[in-house]
DNA sequence: TATTGTTATACTCTATAACTATA
DNA sequence: TATAGTTATAGAGTATAACAATA
């Protein structure tokens, strides 16, 4: 069968059976993570990105540079941080070189809470990602996927359609 | 409280990278599809595994059994599925063996919609994922995540919190 | 004018529990 | 009693656009 209208070639056996079988992984291990960090820390995923950033760098970051990395849109990233603000772990002040910006430092909480999450979300990704590994089974993924990774964020955007211009949008 | 504090040894800096580079390189990849799908079907990621699905079984499945693998509640399947009967995509109708199951069928919408989609899908995911990938490095991942799912599948699903250990667990 | 960040708002999705009805 | 499915509802998260303040 002729698929598509620029006779896009089909994904064969090989290549539908990676793609489905990695998402289904790190979808199954990104949910587990997720309940782990619930349990123990009552945070998402995306704040303990979030803390564990700021934890890490040990140094305030402006909001856009919080934002970096995680791909949420300026207001997305100031519910978060409200939230997080709320409950203690981040605190939002002015910056003395630019006062359009809002410097983002952890609490002490805030490092507590990291400290006191990180082993259990450590112990999570060993049993689920890295038991089932071999060392060499490890580097392979993550030089693949560092590929990847790289490709993917060279390529431009192109969040645009491709085609789409015959049909009617759905429904 | 100190949860996981059975000596859990720090992940090393290859094992966190290889972490990292895995969940960000399929994050990456799971915004460009969600976006394909969205300008194109204007369906979510999950309605086009559903369409995907009934479409590829080429019979009704029942409420259960679609929900099965895409890892919904009840009611969030219950949701999807209004969604897509609104929009003409699926059908509803009762079994004739089990006055209690609801069956859904997609319908030559559905279907169209599947098809027209598809190409797309398909290119997203190999201009992405395959394009910097040798046949070598495909045959690795499809081996080491398969061992990674089939890890994850057998483990206990614990979803439980990690206290209260000394008691216990069941119900 | 461009940039930083917030707010207002609307929408999507998910989860829980109560409920109906069948088996 | 157990199972299939729906509904009601509440909550988290996200996206967009309008906005104010500063560079």
């Amino acid at each position: 069968m002729t698929t598509g209208e620029q006779g896009v070639p089909p994904l064969d056996p090989s290549e539908l059976g990676a793609y489905f079988v990695l998402t289904e992984a790190v979808s199954l291990l990104q949910y587990q993570v997720e309940q782990q960090l619930r349990a123990e820390g009552g945070i998402s995923y995306v704040q303990f990105q979030l803390l564990a950033r700021l934890a890490h760098l040990d140094g305030p970051l402006t909001m856009t540079e919080l934002a970096d990395g995680v791909v949420y849109s300026r207001s997305g990233l100031t519910y978060q941080a409200g939230l997080l603000e709320k409950a203690g772990l981040v605190t939002r002040g002015p910056s003395p070189e630019d006062d359009r910006v809002t410097l983002v430092a952890v609490t002490a909480d805030g490092r507590a809470l990291v400290e006191r999450v990180l082993p259990g979300h450590v112990q999570v990704i060993r049993r689920l990602l890295f038991d089932p590994l071999t060392d060499d089974d490890l580097h392979h993924v993550a030089d693949i996927m560092t590929r990847v990774r790289d490709h993917m964020r060279t390529q431009p955007p192109r969040s645009a359609a491709p085609r789409r211009s015959r049909n009617s949008p759905s429904a």
